[in-house]
DNA sequence: TAAAGTAGTTTATAATATAAACCAAATTTT
DNA sequence: AAAATTTGGTTTATATTATAAACTACTTTA
């Protein structure tokens, strides 16, 4: 009945993380930090974890003279997103 | 934009027993086990959070002989759950 | 009556989330 | 141009959480 939910993706700001990529399909870190009011540290840590899962992509450039670091949602990470949503219907009674 | 995930809910098996009590009204801790998949150990301390919550009412007794626990889902427990699937629709893209 | 099962609780440990502290480079202020 | 501040992060320490293993107390079965 219970589908296991994916530990990666069921944490809140990951999942965060994840909403937004799934819809802009590349954002920077800053923009991220805005969105989910998160803090730098804790974005950063969770964004190594989504890319060592293979979820996003992260890429490292300049803007003008400034470090940008943008990512990106790869098509295992949309996939494992519409499957944890799909797990989730179980729990909260909504049928995607 | 993204609202908070109460963490009190935002956790696999404290949310698939709101979910089973949401439906169930009233639920013994074997049928609990049985329909999550957990633990004993686990389970009793998560019905224990919930219960120190306020989400849920925890009656004991004996069938028969054996000592029996009963959970049932409190009124602040209901509202709770609605308040934790409306803001999981920010994440997921899913409007209640 | 000994062994095995039931219904849990307590406790120890592993995993997680998070913020605080830090760093290097760029920018602004004086 | 030196000092202070800001920006864009990373690393590290700590608090919280989840989980299983070990345990308790009692019951049933052989």
């Amino acid at each position: 009945m219970f589908k296991e939910l994916n530990p990666l993706l069921h944490s809140e700001l990951r999942l965060a993380v994840m909403s937004i990529l799934i819809s802009a399909e590349s954002a920077d870190f800053v923009y991220l930090r805005e969105r989910t009011g998160a803090t730098a540290g804790n974005l950063s840590v969770q964004i190594d974890k989504l890319q060592k899962a293979g979820y996003i992509t992260v890429t490292k450039s300049f803007k003008g003279k400034m470090p940008c670091t943008t990512c990106a949602i790869t098509a295992e990470g949309s996939a494992a997103f519409a499957e944890y949503v799909d797990a989730l219907a179980d729990y909260i009674g909504r049928k995607p």
